[in-house]
DNA sequence: TCATGACCAAATAACCTTATCTGGTCAAAT
DNA sequence: ATTTGACCAGATAAGGTTATTTGGTCATGA
């Protein structure tokens, strides 16, 4: 056991952590207090020193998840030199939140994973919000003529939220050996949007490019924001 | 109670017509026997002189269905004059099985209507068939310069399957009043897949037609084969 | 010959009791 | 000042009993 630092946030992150696993593995419902405070390597009733009650340990998790992931999208579009284009900015804004199991888990509203918390967070609207955004910045690119005016923005962003939907469940239905490697799925998907979304000219991609800028150097701004202002405790 | 027909082909509609509606209504365990016979206006003792379980009236009620969903896809791939093009052909596939709600059940694997059932039909391996057909039909396009022969269909059929998995399932996720018009969505899809598959010089068009036809010949005398020997009873 | 109603054993639903576990609390220890 | 271990009431799990229902059978009726 190497040294233990017992500084504040050194235990809620090693809290986080411990939840995280065990909720992922054994849902929400199995996994105990005990079982956290054990894995943290702290007693039971110092993690109720800084969250009043499992449910706020569960929200924690949920707001530092969501940080990460947001992070890490920020991150792949930076560093994609296509990530100027629609089809690049989906795939990174999916693959992003994806890859993390715990989001993964809340979006598919895995009641193996959540149990009993699926009731209490109530109406999550996730692929809500996500379809607003989605359409949000189709429209600011459609305004900048980096994409097709003609295109019913509606439809074609509910589509691919679908797509998204259904590639992420799919991993379930289709046993491993016969699924094809997934960024191979995904270049195919990004050509496939770009056929469809790129005007007729060609339309203006550096207009695209700076849209794609000052959107994700807001979600930057809001993201710090957040964190400034959050904490992980109840 | 109009005219009762009580040829042995009435009683075994009217069964399972009854047996369709209880079963997408109050789901399979819960929808008796006594249920169903009432419904149909015969006895119990009735359905046994023709399926020896429950089980076989559900088994016969899925025959039943698989037939009429063919029929239907059959129908309005011939009656569509895009029906040629392979982006109209996955609609008419996907929109002919899924008007149909005791086989969009079966594919969502909704336990709520298959109840017990789901465990004693094992793996169904119904997107992994459809996947198959996709990609047969698919490369029989290429082989006729129809499509790109270029596209890796393999990854492309997977694509296409995890979205029509995502458009079925995302009615019970998005709300109806956020929902757009299901037949304008099919009109952006079918344009996103034929902008895609579509070779540079156009392809031969003609060729894709007879590809398609043919196709769907096999697929009109597999159903045909398949009634003749099949009887709706156990 | 075909449809039916009465019947039956097993399955299911409803209810109850007891033992154990778990989220949370608080005084004591460091 | 911070962490901990003992404690507790309510929740959950496990086990048992009883009443009702259900899938299926078979002799009878038309």
């Amino acid at each position: 056991m190497p040294q233990i630092d017992n500084s504040t946030d050194d235990i809620e992150a090693r809290v986080l952590d411990a939840a995280s696993e065990l909720f992922i593995r054994y849902g929400y419902d199995k996994s105990t207090m005990n079982d956290i405070a054990s894995n943290a390597g702290v007693a039971k009733s110092t993690i109720y020193l800084r969250w009043k009650k499992k449910e706020d340990v569960f929200r924690a998790l949920l707001i530092r998840e969501s940080c990460l992931v947001t992070e890490e999208w920020i991150d792949r579009v930076e560093a994609d030199p296509k990530g100027g284009t629609y089809g690049a900015w989906i795939r990174h804004a999916t693959v992003a939140t994806f890859s993390n199991p715990f989001l993964t888990a809340l979006y598919k509203q895995d009641r193996r994973v959540l149990g009993s918390m699926i009731e209490r967070l109530g109406q999550t609207d996730l692929y809500q919000q996500r379809q607003a955004m989605f359409l949000h910045f189709f429209e600011a690119l459609q305004d900048a003529n980096a994409v097709r005016k003609d295109l019913d923005a509606h439809v074609l962003t509910y589509l691919l939220n679908s797509l998204q939907f259904g590639l992420i469940h799919f991993a379930d239905v289709i046993p491993p050996q016969q699924t094809p490697d997934l960024s191979r799925v995904w270049e195919v998907l990004v050509e496939m949007v770009e056929r469809l979304v790129t005007p007729e000219d060609g339309g203006d991609a550096e207009a695209g490019k700076v849209v794609v800028r000052q959107f994700m150097q807001q979600v930057r701004q809001r993201l710090d924001e957040f964190e400034k202002q959050s904490s992980f405790t109840g």
